[in-house]
RNA sequence: GGCGCGUUCGUCUAGCGGCCUAGGACGCUGCCCUCUCAAGGCAGAGAUCACGGGUUCAAAUCCCGUACGCGCCA
């Protein structure tokens, strides 16, 4: 049987990390076993849906560098062998599935609107019992149910859960897990106002689209039992399910807004790579034997696997995050890293600036980078007007001698050629043993006039890329600035 | 409230009855390298395996309770 997983997302919001995770864990199962991924649009909730939250569903997916099969094209249009692939396209087929169920006496209509529900959930809590649905419509005699009817009462469908014996849900992550079919109670698969509902879509989606492996959040597993009940009354064979745990924010709470960023793009937007975050989301929660850390995407997909999945859930550490993202960085190619920097060096102004190519200035300082939004910050002495911190100034310039050394420099390195990496080492240090100074005596004012801070790049180096006509002018106006 | 799930260093985790004086990774500390900052190398601190009972010659590993956390049901 050919494997086939599927993320299906409600277009409310934004794919948040837990998402990306879920969609990562089950498009690397499809991969893993030469299956197929599809993607499904829950846009049941018709009020909530919008087709902004799908084209960032959309995009976050992409930018992750995952793909899909068979599921939308845009936020308009889908393609694959069992489209469509948004629900609201599919609502005359539930529609069909609900009157199967009823007229094999599986689900029944419920006339209780919800005030009356609202009252038994009261008066339940009140008497300490268990708020959940009794059946009250479903052992309704003919005359009530013909009164109702005769009424015009509003009704939704619920589905008749089996009051006896238990359910087993074979989790492939969590084992078998067990629930009693008396403590379940009727859900409703078709809403008052005309509608099926969540829970229902999914078992008829989920067997129509031929899904082998349902992939998905632990908050899923209470209404597994109802949804496997839901298969066997419409004949059919469950999926194989697995339910992932959560993704924790730092104090222990289901990961939040108030945690910092959630959403995918936001962290696109920090500078992660999409690489980093395929890696980092794929160790959360999972891991092999080994504790590998660092995968390429065929060791991933080679290697993934159900079993290898944690049961409790895993807090968020951004902090691992950014080394990771770092390994990364250190790993592109500089050409690819300065395409990946574009955005970030336009936003920081530094885009059409003269100066030198990125490449020089993004390779001298790529191991430094945790985010590509951190690059600007570190090349941009070479672009814009050097800007002295107070430490370039209180601990290495404002200090004796500091402003000699700096005019003498200007002097020596005015004609000086080749202006270049060695040549300049050379060149440097012998200046520091004619003027009888320590190598730091003259290397940080250096740095520090050229750049204007104690941290930066590799010195000569740094000085070739600068030029000559930038070094020495900077060198003076340093000096000038010593009064 | 009911049902379900979970609990190994600060964090992610290895572990599936003896190899565990509990291993790795991030972070942290120190040292080395060195023109600074990083990166890299080396070393180190850090977990009475939530707690309490069993089972067993032997338990982080199996069983039963308790506590705490979380999820679903509204």
């Amino acid at each position: 049987m050919k494997v086939r997983t599927r993320f299906a997302p409600s277009p409310t919001g934004f794919l948040h990390i837990g998402g990306a995770r879920t969609t990562l864990y089950s498009w690397l199962f499809a991969r893993r076993h030469d299956g197929q991924f599809v993607l499904r649009i829950e846009d049941t909730d018709e009020v909530r849906s919008t087709d902004r939250s799908v084209t960032a569903i959309l995009d976050s997916i992409k930018w992750l560098g995952l793909d899909w099969d068979e599921g939308p094209i845009d936020e308009k249009s889908d393609k694959g062998p069992y489209a469509p692939y948004y629900q609201m396209k599919r609502v005359d087929i539930y529609r069909k599935h609900l009157q199967q169920l009823v007229a094999a006496g599986k689900a029944y209509k419920c006339y209780c609107t919800k005030e009356e529900l609202d009252e038994m959930r009261f008066l339940a809590q009140l008497e300490k019992r268990p708020p959940r649905y009794e059946g009250r419509c479903r052992r309704l005699t003919d005359s009530q149910r013909a009164a109702f009817e005769a009424a015009g009462k509003k009704f939704s469908y619920r589905f008749m859960m089996p009051t006896e014996g238990a359910t087993i849900v074979d989790d492939r992550i969590r084992g078998k897990v067990s629930f009693e079919n008396s403590l379940q109670q009727d859900l409703v698969i078709w809403k008052t106002t005309d509608g099926p509902t969540y829970n229902f879509c999914c078992v008829i989606d989920d067997h129509l689209m031929e899904i082998t492996h349902v992939i998905r959040g632990d908050e899923h597993l209470s209404n597994t039992p109802s949804q496997i009940q839901m298969y066997e009354a419409l004949g059919w064979t469950p999926p194989i399910f697995a339910h992932l745990s959560m993704i924790l924010g730092p104090d222990g709470s289901k990961l939040s807004k108030r945690h910092g960023a959630t959403s995918v793009l936001e962290f696109r937007d920090q500078g992660y790579l999409p690489r980093t975050m395929r890696n980092y989301l794929a160790l959360l929660g999972w891991s092999t034997p080994e504790s590998q850390q660092l995968f390429t995407d065929e060791d991933l997909i080679a290697k993934f696997d159900l079993a290898g999945c944690q049961k409790s859930p895993a807090t968020f550490d951004t902090v691992k995050l950014q080394w990771m993202n770092g390994e990364y960085i250190r790993q592109t190619p500089v050409d690819e890293l300065v395409t990946l920097a574009e955005p970030f060096l336009e936003k920081a102004g530094l885009k059409g600036l003269p100066g030198p190519d990125f490449k020089k200035t993004v390779a001298l300082e790529r191991e430094k980078f945790k985010l590509l939004s951190e690059i600007p910050s570190l090349v941009e002495f070479f672009y814009k007007p050097v800007v002295f911190t107070p430490k370039a100034m209180n601990k290495v310039l404002e200090v004796p001698g500091a402003k000699q050394v700096l005019l003498d420099l200007a002097e020596a390195l005015k004609d000086f050629a080749p202006f270049e990496d060695k040549a300049l080492e050379a060149r440097i240090r012998k200046f520091c043993e004619e003027k009888v100074l320590k190598v730091g005596q003259v290397f940080h004012p250096l740095r520090a006039a050229v750049t204007g801070r104690t941290e930066g790049p590799t010195l000569f180096l740094m000085l070739e890329i600068m030029g000559r006509d930038m070094v020495v002018s900077r060198l003076k106006d340093a000096a000038a600035k010593l009064g």
